[in-house]
DNA sequence: CGGTTTGCAATGCGACCGCATGGCAAAAGG
DNA sequence: CCTTTTGCCATGCGGTCGCATTGCAAACCG
């Protein structure tokens, strides 16, 4: 087995430079050569580790699905949360990053949903959350109103299923300049917070 | 001046084209000479009504905000709303309905909105609401939640930016069929109810 | 009737596309 | 040494793209 080379970074290469064309230019941009060219390789390499250019667009996806699942993860840690209500908020709001690295995923993620009005298998980042996602989510949320000594509703899978789609929505906004991050955290915190209970008889102090 | 024809229904016509090519295959089939033979006319005389490729989309987009809008207007009418929640209600869910030109109109949409990321006119209806829009909202939400006898807060007009937000991300589930249109409207009245502050304590009646 | 203006249709051009093919360099085994 | 396997590059092909150009028929004016 002669000439070994590390197959996974080179696809992270190229995955990274279909990332970067998409964000660049639009998914458009995304042709073998502006591939090959913005890795720093050859379209021949390109062709040896994507059979077409169907499977590195795919490719990318999921690796964009992973990065922001990866992200959200790494939020909650970073954010040393402990309380259902702190893993809650840090998981929307982590979609919400003004980080340069959520904002390429967001902006490569809303192109690729463009694409799935075509094509059902692109859209994934943008689409409804699943079952198991959706029930971890209700989970905490009944979690947070227990905490709160807020009388509990059976509904908690449906404003999972809201903040979600919020979250994503504002995260998308985020991405493209439309909002401000602060705007959208704030949007995002009087969300939570009316889901929460929070919101009694105008307080303002809620959480920050 | 000889041989006038009605250039508005020309060019109706090619967006029409523009709409269907892109429902069908994805924006990216949306090419000269396919929107021709949808058209059922000649490369020459797309050329003749639009400068360039670039100006065809953008009339296209221009058109389907304009439809949208339009059939916003007509739900609101159609429903025969009075009271400021039938009218906010009538407003949210148009946004959701599972008419096959409205679903037509969200993908479009959609596929637009994947532009976007690289042309910043490209997004306009799933872009957040502009402020006379979210300032009308917000008197509907207000105006409601008097009647309700609801104890009123200033948040209405954040509550208007959410809920325009969650419809549009709804509607774009239901033309992708990510959603049914019933399980949709579930989720939107259930936001809409807990805007009004219809959710007080395990009560399920809540709206139909 | 001829002239002018309008509304197109047809065709051609250069650029770029995805992909197939063929070959060659480097590394390991004999 | 030679062989074999792997990784890759370069090139060529058929097709499609947007757009420019050219020409001409229909309709109105005089």
């Amino acid at each position: 087995m002669p000439k070994i080379v590390d197959h996974e970074e080179r696809r992270r290469r190229l995955v990274d430079a279909v990332w970067a064309l998409t964000v660049r230019g639009g998914i458009e941009q995304v042709t073998l050569r502006k591939v090959a060219e913005q890795a720093g390789v050859s379209m021949g390499q390109v062709q040896h580790y994507y059979s077409s250019m169907q499977a590195l667009v795919r490719d990318a996806l999921d690796r964009a699905v992973r990065a922001v699942n990866a992200n959200i993860e790494k939020a909650v840690e970073a954010a040393g949360a402990t309380t259902p209500e702190a893993v809650l908020r840090a998981c929307l709001h982590a979609l919400i990053s003004p980080d340069q690295e959520s904002m390429r995923l967001m902006r490569f993620s809303l192109a690729a949903a463009g694409r799935a009005v075509s094509d059902p298998t692109m859209a994934r980042v943008l689409a409804p959350g699943d079952d198991e996602l959706l029930s971890f989510t209700a989970g905490l949320i009944t979690a947070a109103r227990q905490e709160r000594g807020v009388e509990l509703r059976e509904d908690a899978r449906m404003d999972a299923d809201i903040s979600w789609a919020l979250a994503t929505s504002l995260g998308v906004d985020v991405a493209l300049g439309y909002r401000s991050p602060e705007a959208a955290a704030r949007v995002l915190s009087h969300h939570i917070d009316q889901v929460l209970g929070v919101l009694g008889s105008g307080g303002r102090e809620a959480t920050a």
